[in-house]
RNA sequence: UCCGGGAUCGUUCAAUGGUAGGACACCAGCUUUUGGAGCUGGUCAUGGGGGUUCGAAUCCUCCUCCCGGAACCA
């Protein structure tokens, strides 16, 4: 059998042969090969605006707008805003910020589930003259009651023969704000013992006096999620309506609508969602993280938001080949952190400006240096880019090292600096350390050495110096304040607790480090928010929002990748 | 307990009845004025039992384990 001749203008196998298919495109060339929606491919991304966006939501985002664009077709941005209680225009606007700045467009194709509610109302009273839909005056509790359990069936509700003449005049009451908030809902009348819960008679709208953040004081009844969202998807045209795994089971009913109300009728496929190790995922969870001040807000640079990962110094670019990267399945996976670490460093690597920054400084004096010289030493921005060029950096008598680039007694294999030993300056001279000053406590004050004036540029000819570390002149070095991030958590399934316990019981006393007394080279003084740098030697780090014209604060973003502390572990 | 999903190197994604492969991680080496980057090589996997077949990760069957589901949330 052969389906060559079959092959469409969207087929992305011939795009890029390389990669494999995953499960929904595999589904999709379906589609486009039976012709089940014509040759058209149409997704969206339905954020409830209940909360901030964070990396599973782009996951999702990447997966929507890429296959649309893979395939020729559009996605659509549609608020699932069907709950006044939670949902807040603010919410729009940060899921709005944060979907652009991960790169992606929806051009005019803006939607709100709010905008069909007049069409959603009238579809319903379809459903009641069809005798699919009816009034039911059950309380919350009963209604529980009445729904049964994962073993026993269900009992059919009191109310769920009413006429249909009945039913139309309850409901339309309803909407018009006859009965307070509990006492009415309309449920789909489908079947009472299903082993499927969803199509245990639905609920399908509630009384909810609420004000709504579009439609304000319109409406007091709103339609339930299920008997929004596909009906939306319809409205829309989707062809392929997107969601993860807990929604399965909801599929069914998505489909007796669109058959019962005789519309298009969209794909629902799901997938899993992104869990990562050292991370929480949920919306409850990141409330309790900034209520209770484990964090400084939603975009804390620790949070896995999508706030926090720009404030962090994340770029899109990294986060869309993250998403990429760790593909679409229907397991249910926990995806290392440090794979989506090693795609920021990745880009960086590339596209970043080295600088020298001393976090911990330790004085140095160069007691064979003139005490008023300065040497303009080149340093090159990147070596990975030719085009980034190079800068002068000031060196004199007085310099800063970092603290952890001294040890007064060497372990085996330490290449840096030590009594009586020699190091070599970033772009600098060779420096051999000739005595250390300490205070009365045995403190080390600073470090004085001397200079090998032969070796700028060139290896010494008869000695062999392994070790290279960054400094900054005493003299021109900039203050600056570093903030050092690291994960959140102390385990890598921060939700694995002992009985009793919850995820706050993992994390990391230490995710924060304040060093308020780094030293950065001259050419950091007037650095702008969202800049981003690598220090040599240590890691990536992003400009704040903090910083002001006196003090710029950086965050780290992610460390380099330590070999050093791997040996250093091992030994 | 009922229904719906899922199970392949440490992790993630492939292999669609025909040599179980890639990436990250890990290990070893080369290179290096970032213990960074890069380059080369290597270790490591089909949850279990039966069956079909010349041949099974793939098909059948029984079992085990994991996830989701009983909001007038989405």
């Amino acid at each position: 059998m052969s389906d060559t001749e079959l092959t469409n203008h969207g087929d992305p196998e011939s795009a890029n042969p390389e990669k494999p298919l995953n499960f929904i495109e595999e589904i999709i060339n379906d589609h486009l090969r039976t012709g089940r929606f014509g040759q058209t491919v149409h997704t969206r991304f339905p954020p409830e605006p209940n909360g901030y966006l964070h990396i599973g939501h782009a996951k999702s985002i990447a997966l929507n707008f890429s296959l649309a664009e893979k395939y020729g077709g559009l996605c659509n941005l549609r608020f699932d805003d069907t709950n006044p209680s939670k949902e807040e225009e603010e919410y729009v606007h940060s899921i709005k910020d944060d979907i652009r700045w991960l790169g992606f467009d929806w051009e005019d194709r803006e939607y709100y589930a709010s905008d069909y509610f007049e069409q959603l109302y009238s579809w319903a009273e379809k459903l009641i003259k069809a005798g699919h839909a009816y009034v039911c005056d059950l309380s919350p509790e009963d209604t529980r009651a009445y729904r049964g359990t994962l073993s026993e069936p269900g009992r059919n509700s009191p109310f769920r023969n009413r006429s249909v003449a009945e039913n139309l005049d309850l409901f339309a009451r309803m909407r018009q704000r006859e009965f307070p908030d509990g006492t009415r809902v309309l449920k789909a009348k489908i079947d009472m013992s299903h082993p499927n819960f969803n199509m245990r008679d639905p609920v399908m709208y509630r009384i909810l006096h609420a004000h709504h953040h579009r439609t304000g004081n319109d409406w007091c009844i709103y339609p339930m999620y299920d008997f929004t969202h596909g009906q939306s998807d319809s409205i829309e045209k989707i062809t392929q309506s997107i969601c993860t795994l807990e929604f399965e089971n909801h599929r069914p009913l998505y489909d007796w609508f669109c058959e019962k109300l005789a519309i298009h009728h969209p794909q629902q496929i799901e997938f899993a969602r992104l869990n990562l190790t050292y991370t929480v995922m949920s919306k409850r969870k990141f409330l309790t993280l900034v209520n209770e001040g484990y964090v400084n807000g939603w975009d804390d640079p620790r949070m896995p938001t999508i706030s926090g990962l720009r404030r962090r110094g994340y770029t899109p670019e990294s986060i869309r080949k993250f998403c990429e990267y760790i593909g679409v399945a229907k397991n249910n996976s926990v995806v290392d952190v440090t794979i989506l670490e090693n795609q920021i460093r990745e880009h960086l690597n590339a596209i970043a400006p080295r600088v020298m920054a001393v976090l911990r400084p330790l004085k140095v004096v160069i007691e064979n240096f003139p005490e008023d010289r300065v040497e303009e030493l080149q340093a090159i921005n990147n070596p990975e880019d030719e085009r980034a060029g190079s800068r002068p950096v000031p060196f004199t008598r007085e310099i800063y090292i970092d603290q952890n680039d001294f040890m007064e007694v060497p372990v085996r294999r330490y290449f840096r600096l030590a009594p009586g030993k020699e190091v070599r300056l970033r772009y600098g001279y060779i420096i051999k350390c000739e005595s250390v000053i300490k205070n009365d406590a045995g403190e080390i004050l600073e470090l004085r050495c001397s200079y090998d004036p032969d070796t700028l540029g060139k290896q010494p000819e008869d000695r062999k110096v392994k070790g290279v570390i960054h400094w900054v002149s005493v003299d021109q070095a900039v203050d600056a304040e570093v903030r050092i991030y690291d994960r959140l958590f102390t385990t890598e399934h921060p939700n694995k607790v002992e009985e009793g316990q919850d995820f706050r019981a993992n994390i990391n006393p230490d995710s924060l480090k304040l060093l308020a007394h780094a030293k950065v080279e001259p050419s950091l003084g007037g650095v702008k928010a969202g800049e981003r740098f690598q220090f040599e030697r240590v890691g990536y780090f992003s400009v704040d929002p903090d910083t002001s014209d006196s003090k710029p604060v950086f965050n780290r973003i992610v460390s380099l990748r330590d070999t050093w502390a791997k040996i250093a572990r091992k030994s």
